[in-house]
RNA sequence: GGUCCCAUCGUCUAGUGGCCUAGGACGUUGGCCUCUCACGCCGAAAACACGGGUUCGAACCCCGUUGGGACCA
């Protein structure tokens, strides 16, 4: 039997994109669930935007999310970088060209254009007319790009683990250029040079290769390789089915950390975007890594929904482990201001106990625990109306009772119950204006959690201040 | 334009010829809980694109139409 072996092959363009963050978990599940290989492999052909940084954010991309790979053991580098496989490459072209399954064509990219131009004028398909193909005598002092001598025999036929047999007329498949006329070996011949160096065993990838796939085929059969089964994962679109862009807001998994949500609501999130297990929606990474399969994998096209991701990172928030959810929201912390380095270990799981069932992300959390960290606290509007002098005995009545009771969740419910009782007002009207004074927002865990884990003397600080302004 | 892919609630999906009066989840919404906000719990509205076949029976199989998407660029 052989071994599973796969790969994610991202072009770096600045940062790892949800899209091909998806084709990668799905491509690791496969290889994890099957104990096979999943490499990554960067196309960074495209030498004028393959910048190291961008390298570096599919890295940081991957790592987040928590996708490690293995390292090719043919390569030099990990992962493998085409740049690295030039020579290889020109090889291979060269091989073909003195077998006879390629060719030079002279064709300037300027003549193909108006060529192109002309056949769509005349509503025809504007496919190569193979004219080099004939030439007898090539010189190999003029600049020439190589193709591939397609055939146009028979049919195609991709047996696609997802999209079933997909068929193509060979005669829709024309001559693919292989080299450009400045030595540069194109997309497509380099995909599947690497794929059979690298020994892949399945092809996983965006369905917008789908129909590069024949010619691959064919590449394969030139090359004398078996082919690897192909799998054409469907796109995920924007809320306007059109392709995920920018436009459509964030598309780089990086900004979804930057933007206060766990990894693992990101990984499940996108598990089930085309990929489902009965009625299951929350997945740990070892469940997934057992349950995946690729005949479970959808076909059509799933549009990304940013509240479904906010949710699935609330649950991850509110059912994690708290002390790890502390250590993340430090960052958080750190930008607004407050030192986190700083504070107390204990003092920051407490916040993050109060506050986890009540937000949605790291930074909303970071937000709402503001007033646990710094003084400089900012009354809010509603909170002002809380702040008036008919609730300046309520203020005065609590701060009195609270000097001589233990800052703790019991005894200060105990208080405030019997200070409701003797003034006869409900609890809420008690606890409104006091959660007005301590937070200056109307909008906080329960006020016997938030006195208690502010402390008595910055609670009965904050309680004077608003007294002494009142008065 | 050509080629290819796709089509179940607004969205992600379950469903592989009878278990479907179509299930779950997000969102929306009514209520309960309640010191605020949340969480949680209970309930509601909401879908098989359309038209033909095949079959005793079709969301499911076949054909066509329409709509969307991708690639050629």
């Amino acid at each position: 039997m052989n071994q599973v072996r796969v790969r994610f092959a991202p072009s770096p363009t600045g940062f790892l994109h949800v899209g091909g963050a998806r084709t990668a978990l799905f491509n690791w599940l496969f290889a994890r669930h099957s104990k096979g290989k999943f490499f990554l492999r960067i196309e960074d052909t495209d030498l004028s935007r393959s910048t190291d940084e961008a390298i570096e954010a599919i890295f940081d991309g991957m790592r987040w999310l928590g996708l490690d790979w293995d390292e090719w053991e043919a390569s030099e580098t990990n992962p493998v970088r085409q740049t690295a496989r030039f020579e290889i490459y020109r090889e291979k072209v060269e091989t073909l060209l003195a077998e006879g399954k390629a060719y030079r064509c002279y064709c300037s990219p300027d003549e193909l254009a108006a060529r192109r131009k002309e056949a769509l004028e005349a509503r025809k398909v504007p496919r190569y007319d193979g004219r080099c193909r004939l030439l007898t005598a090539p010189d190999p002092e003029r600049p020439a790009a190589v193709r591939f001598k397609a055939s146009s025999e028979g049919e195609i036929v991709v047996d696609d683990m997802v999209k079933g047999e997909v068929v193509f007329d060979s005669r829709t498949v024309d001559d693919l250029i292989i080299m450009r006329s400045d030595g540069s070996p194109t997309y497509n011949f380099c995909v599947v040079v690497d794929d059979v160096d690298m020994q892949i065993s399945h092809v996983i990838r965006g369905d917008d290769h789908l129909n590069n796939t024949p010619r691959q085929i064919q590449l394969y059969e030139a090359l004398g390789y078996t082919q690897p089964r192909f799998g054409h994962l469907s796109m995920i679109l924007g809320a306007d089915k059109s392709r995920l862009s920018k436009r459509h807001g964030a598309t780089a998994v990086q900004q979804y950390r930057d933007e206060g949500y766990l990894p693992e609501a990101m990984v499940n999130y996108l598990v089930r975007l085309g990929w489902s297990h009965k009625d299951q929606e929350l997945f740990t990474l070892p469940e997934m890594i057992e349950k995946f399969s690729m005949a479970h994998v959808g076909s059509s096209a799933a549009i990304f929904n940013p509240d479904k991701l906010l949710w699935m990172n609330a649950n991850y928030i509110k059912t994690g482990d708290a002390k790890r959810i502390a250590q993340l929201l430090r960052p958080h912390l750190e930008g607004l201001g407050v030192d986190a380095g700083q504070c107390d270990p204990d003092h920051l799981l407490r916040v993050v106990k109060a506050l986890r069932e009540r937000s949605r992300t790291l930074k909303e959390m970071a937000e709402s625990a503001f007033y646990f960290f710094s003084d400089k606290i900012s009354f809010d509007d509603k909170a002002k109306k809380f702040l008036t002098v008919e609730n300046l005995p309520i203020l005065g009545a609590v701060r009195q009772k609270l000097e001589g009771v233990p800052f703790e969740h019991d005894p200060l419910q105990e208080a405030f119950r019997s200070i409701s009782e003797s003034m006869d007002k409900k609890l809420a009207k008690i606890a409104q204006p006091v959660r007005a004074a301590v937070t200056g927002k109307t909008v906080s865990p329960g006020i016997f959690d938030v006195l208690e884990i502010l402390g008595k003397e910055k609670a009965l600080e904050r309680l004077d201040d608003q007294i002494d302004a009142l008065s």
